[in-house]
DNA sequence: AACATTTTTGAATACGTATTCAAAAAATAC
DNA sequence: GTATTTTTTGAATACGTATTCAAAAATGTT
């Protein structure tokens, strides 16, 4: 081995040495597409395989001003909705050659940070799912000339690219289908501060006012199953107890399914009809089968990725905002 | 703005100058416990911040030779298991000042190619859940002098870091658990080629046959809810049924449960004991109630990032094997 | 064979930071 | 006050690659 500094990894350098060339050939024979000819490049490749060379993409980044590296920024781990997705988007961003810096904040306020670290690591594009930006955060961003796209989330101002889920329209459709054969209608919504699950209630309650139906019993939940579980005993502990419930995500709505069986022993769906948002694996499930306004996950999710790398290989300043629509997928948990 | 290029990201070199200092300077500024009079450092961070001036991480990773970034080479996605544990790792990672580069594999073909480019990336260190390695693999991974831990799998020779959970000792608590009030035993595990769910089955059968059970049916199934629907669907079919059945992972118990339940209209536990692995949080729904030997998630994935680093910190060479007991759950899938 | 064209090549430099080293400045000791 | 130690400073260089540029080699044309 005739390597300069022992221990160390090769470098194209020594690669170079090895093989009687100069560094830059060994750098082209790397580059597909460079002029190098084919007599060299083998021996370059022997070389490189005798010292167990592997061009260093960290200093090719630096070299070349690109990372090839996505930032990925998440919350909700827990949620088997966006955990489907994380595995959509890797998957995705590998094929197209790219690699992702994944980034977890457990609430808002970490947002900054976090995105301060993926700027600073120069990732070439940013994906941020279900986080409020502030302003600031907004403007940071479109000055880091960092393409960015957001996940199930909107800016106000349409100043950001997005791919989101039509919610309110899901909503809506969600109120049309109840609507025949229901009269007492109730909603468990997520948290007030994501706009995702507002827009979801407020097409339900819209459509049902539109409609003639002027009352809706809401109960404000989180998006988790034991939420969804707590706000249907409250709501359903009520005099008068509704016959049809609107959950704004699936694992509240399987929470609920829990509650109305378990602890008031109603049948679904001859007394209690009840419809989810998103179709998780989870709501095929034959112990809940549950009807459901889907996203189209995987659709988004390659929506996402091709629009963001679009973004980086025209260099585009231009944004696009995708909105998708729901299908409800009608399992037996209504009637 | 005094930037040299237009357009282009504010260097040390730009902040230097309008701070008029040297770079060495600008530098030092931002290295914690560098030596700069109080004075100077304001005057550059005043300068960087009329400049939105980030240091560029990719430069400092280059210099310094350490990215601060962990590798983390994970299938599996749709598992609950898996994505609560990725929750954690990359929490912990970035507690610790790291940053996490995602790598989803299908299948154990693709490893390789992953590995390395993780690899080119100069990750200070590796984690692997759930991958068969080959032992070229492995030796490319020590050769690369890049510290790596496994993660519920272990090399067989222990030349690799490893956190697991003790599968076989699992196995043999869930037999004792169901030996005293049940009599025909069957079992259904993962896919043949892991590890970890043959210790999983071996421990339990092993322990049945120590106490005089011969006999257990088994059918083999991949780590899904619909194939461990598939497989109780065989098993529950035959004649003298089982009245204890373990699932080598919750998700297949699920299944399993269901398949009971919808398909045969059996009664849990009357008719049938179900024992689960892992502890997913859907065990614990009010649907299934299931029993299940419970991996220390949050424990392992902790000690498998403290270990890691460990590792990168004090650059050590010796290898450590963490394996972890299970603790069975009882809830009312079980007599 | 002479010339024009294309391809291949290596030297030099850039990317943006950290770090070494020696000089300069400041603080302390006497 | 000088001598001594400590702290702060900037110039120079290293990290490992890509890329520009001009020279050299190979190829094609007549």
């Amino acid at each position: 081995m005739t390597r300069t500094k022992d221990n160390q990894r090769a470098s194209s350098i020594d690669v170079a040495r090895l093989a009687g060339v100069s560094q830059s050939a060994v750098s082209r024979a790397f580059t597909p597409g460079a002029s190098i000819s084919e007599e060299k490049k083998k021996r370059i490749y022997d070389a490189a395989v005798k010292l167990n060379y592997r061009p260093n993409v960290i200093a090719r980044s630096l070299a070349q001003r690109s990372t090839k590296i996505i930032g990925l920024v998440m919350t909700r781990f827990r949620s088997p909705f966006y955990t489907t997705v994380l595995g959509d988007f890797t998957r995705h961003i590998q094929e197209q050659g790219f690699s992702t810096l994944l980034l977890n904040i457990d609430n808002d306020q970490e947002v900054y940070d976090v995105l301060s670290t993926a700027l600073q690591y120069q990732v070439d594009g940013l994906i941020i799912t279900s986080a409020n930006l502030s302003s600031a955060m907004v403007d940071s961003c479109l000055n880091a000339e960092t393409p960015i796209v957001l996940f199930n989330r909107y800016a106000e101002n349409n100043h950001l690219n997005a791919v989101y889920c039509d919610g309110y329209d899901g909503g809506r459709m969600v109120a049309d289908f109840l609507l025949p054969k229901h009269s007492r209608f109730a909603c468990i919504t997520g948290e007030a501060s994501s706009s995702t699950s507002r827009d979801r209630s407020m097409g339900y309650i819209t459509r049902l006012g539109e409609r003639g139906i002027g009352e809706c019993i809401c109960e404000d939940a989180e998006f988790t199953y034991e939420s969804g579980f707590e706000a249907a005993r409250k709501i359903l502990a009520l005099p008068n107890r509704p016959d049809a419930l609107f959950c704004t995500s699936d694992l509240m709505a399987l929470g609920a399914m829990d509650a109305a069986r378990n602890i008031f022993r109603l049948k679904i769906p001859k007394d209690l009809s009840i419809v989810g948002f998103d179709d998780i694996p989870m709501a095929a499930w034959h112990g809940y089968e549950l009807t459901t306004a889907a996203q189209p996950a995987p659709k988004m999710a390659e929506a996402t990725v091709n629009l963001l790398l679009n973004a980086i290989r025209n260099n585009s300043r231009d944004t696009m905002v995708l909105k998708m629509k729901t299908e409800l997928i009608v399992r037996s948990s209504t009637r």
